[in-house]
DNA sequence: CCTACCGATCGGTAGG
DNA sequence: CCTACCGATCGGTAGG
């Protein structure tokens, strides 16, 4: 009787589906973070997560379709983050020195406001469906690539070594900001800016306020 | 009959007790390494162990007791190797600098050596029984609290940049080691001693050979 | 959004 | 070192 499914609800308001539902699968899916950080994607069940957002295990499948769904979206919101840190260090000007220390702030900060979504992302890296895990490999492959990219303009600029490979560079950068999801304390004095701005001083770029 | 167990087989040749059964264990150990980096410790299964080690999963604990024994000789392991960094950093010379930079060429030699064994430690991190959890990140603790000391004694030296806390410095160096877990390929270009030297050059410590 | 429930699989044991 | 097996728990469905 109803054609292929309209918008969901109710055909009489389509300009806000943003309901109560869609509240509650974000929901889902930030303690679905939490949980999985801490015990992995294995470990963690359908029934904690229910539990946490006070529903019961079978009615968690009104909102999510099944646990690979979940993975599925923290992996699209990290591939989500990497492409917007690529744009705004993009953005932030023709210089590739300012390119990439606007590059390892805006990663450090996504990496840290999103900490247990990274976490996820890294741990279960194996675990992504078929489809998903796909996509995400070529996408980090090219965001490597991007930062090598920039690193490249920054030792023709004379402000990296130059007898150090690029990749093996841009791996380092990556892995200092990266390995921030491990140790950053959000109670303890450093914030995410200030140790982005400390990343750069140790490779030897200046501040990118500056 | 027997008192509270001699030396496991025969009470004529207690001299040399590495039989058999410790080569089946180390073997069913390294196996379990590389099952539980590719599907975590949840999801990796006694079965597939046993069956990659050609035994049934009954057999399988003859030899192990427990999923809980793998991971905590797993964290034992690793807990010793980066002992093991700490103490050829410490002999290498009086020299902060020189330690610095042999500790960090034997740090990301350990890491790329048992590179499975330090993916399911740093990813199974949460998974750890209690008693076992507690002495890692005592020793975990004690490693970094180490190499700041290290990053002080540089920086006191005029190697290093003054103006980036010692504790940040210390982390964003064994960040870049340890993220070599994620990119690292040994069929590659780049050899674990070459790296480590790269990482020295791009935060301005000369190389360790010269 | 819940109660009731299913098939599958897991870690581990019995008993030889 | 194996066959047979157990209790527990998991992801997901039925049916309302």
């Amino acid at each position: 009787m109803e054609g292929p499914r309209t918008n969901g609800t109710d055909p009489m308001r389509t300009d806000d589906p943003v309901t109560d539902h869609d509240r509650r699968r974000r929901q889902i899916l930030d303690v679905a973070a939490d949980v999985f950080a801490e015990r992995g994607f294995q470990g963690g069940t359908t029934k904690e997560i229910a539990k946490r957002v006070g529903l019961s295990q079978p009615s968690f499948y009104h909102y999510v379709g099944s646990k690979d769904d979940l993975v599925r979206a923290i992996a699209n919101q990290v591939d989500a983050d990497m492409k917007s840190v690529l744009e705004k260090a993009d953005a932030a000007s023709p210089d590739p020195v300012i390119k990439l220390q606007t590059l390892i702030v805006e990663f450090t900060r996504a990496v840290l406001v999103n900490r247990r979504t990274f976490t996820v992302y890294w741990h279960e890296y194996n675990s992504f469906p078929q489809d998903v895990a796909a996509e995400v490999r070529r996408d980090e492959a090219a965001f490597v690539h991007s930062v090598t990219d920039l690193v490249r303009g920054c030792q023709e600029a004379g402000r990296l070594p130059a007898d150090v490979t690029p990749g093996v560079t841009a791996r380092a950068i990556l892995g200092m900001a990266s390995w921030t999801y491990r140790w950053y304390n959000p109670e303890g004095p450093a914030d995410p800016d200030g140790i982005a701005a400390a990343f750069c001083r140790l490779i030897g770029l200046a501040d990118p306020e500056r």
